[in-house]
DNA sequence: CGCATTCCCTGGGTGC
DNA sequence: TGCACCCAGGGAATGC
């Protein structure tokens, strides 16, 4: 599932790609992927648009465009494919398919339809549109310090895991890196964050960055031997430290990597290197 | 307001 | 081999 590290590095990727391109045409065969308005409106507002510039808050995707935001989230697996003049654009989960002023395609697949799309004018303030309405500042934001995670922590009552995965508090990490993160910062997931100091969250907030840039550098090199016809899912090639290790030895200690539940989601934990304060 | 629960989807896994 | 069933999971909506 694509995270903070993911979105940049295809982000990053179809910058390369597509930047400049104009989309010509556009075949949307699964409507519902669409936030708000319908198929023939989202083809009205988008045709005859260039990529101009790529950005991204969270996990969400930014294509400015001549006169709209271009808005994506992939959620659990979607992707973009680029398919060249001669490539057949079209499979089971291509459910848009946007044709590119070069003959080339730029698809959107998603096997679960998780994924959402949202069009903006350029003339609206975008954080204040409705997919922005629950997301907080990106976690590599300089808004983001110790100090706002202490702050934001003390009326809430709930655990470390759960707050790492509150995109309203910090967006870009889900589920994969909190577990790398509470690892690395030897904290039990289940942890109630009001027992953590703002030198905790210094802490915390310093290995999030950590992981993520990690992430990201590792994604950038795996892009690299990207070819075009290759999906741009930003695979990444960071050595997991606990994410899906159950029953395998704990990097730190040798004992066993447990798999538990916490606030709904599959979590893997140490129980000897992670302590709950 | 916070927090828990339900829903959206489908492939993959399990059990018979 | 096939069928019924269950589960994962990000985030929005709903309920308390």
């Amino acid at each position: 599932m694509p995270e903070l590290p993911e979105v940049e590095t295809v982000l990053r990727t179809l910058e390369h790609q597509i930047k400049g391109n104009e989309i010509v045409h556009i075949e949307v065969r699964y409507a519902k992927m669409i936030d708000a308005i319908d198929a023939q409106e989202f083809t009205k507002l988008l045709v005859h648009q260039h990529f101009i510039d790529f950005s991204r808050v969270g996990k969400y995707l930014i294509f400015g465009m001549n006169d709209v935001n271009l808005v994506v989230h992939l959620r659990m697996e979607g992707k973009f494919y680029i398919y060249q003049k001669d490539e057949d654009p079209y499979s089971k989960h291509a459910h848009i398919i946007f044709m590119l002023d070069d003959g080339r395609k730029l698809v959107y697949h998603d096997v679960r339809k998780f994924g959402r799309m949202y069009v903006y004018d350029k003339d609206v303030i975008l954080y204040e549109q409705k997919a922005f309405q629950h997301v907080g500042y990106d976690a590599f934001d300089s808004h983001v310090d110790a100090n706002y995670l202490y702050q934001q922590a003390k009326r809430r009552k709930t655990t470390l895991k759960q707050f790492l995965l509150d995109q309203s508090v910090m967006a870009g990490v889900g589920n994969i890196y909190a577990d790398e993160i509470a690892f690395r910062s030897k904290l039990h997931p289940e942890t109630k964050i009001y027992h953590l100091t703002k030198k905790d969250f210094e802490m915390i907030l310093e290995n999030t960055r950590i992981i993520l840039q990690g992430a990201i550098k590792a994604g950038g090199t795996t892009i690299r031997s990207y070819t075009s016809s290759l999906g741009v899912d930003g695979k990444f090639q960071l050595q997991l430290k606990v994410h899906m290790k159950k029953g395998e030895a704990c990097p730190t200690c040798g004992n066993s990597i447990d798999k538990i539940v916490v606030g709904g989601r599959g979590t893997y934990v140490c129980r000897t290197c992670q302590k709950r304060k």
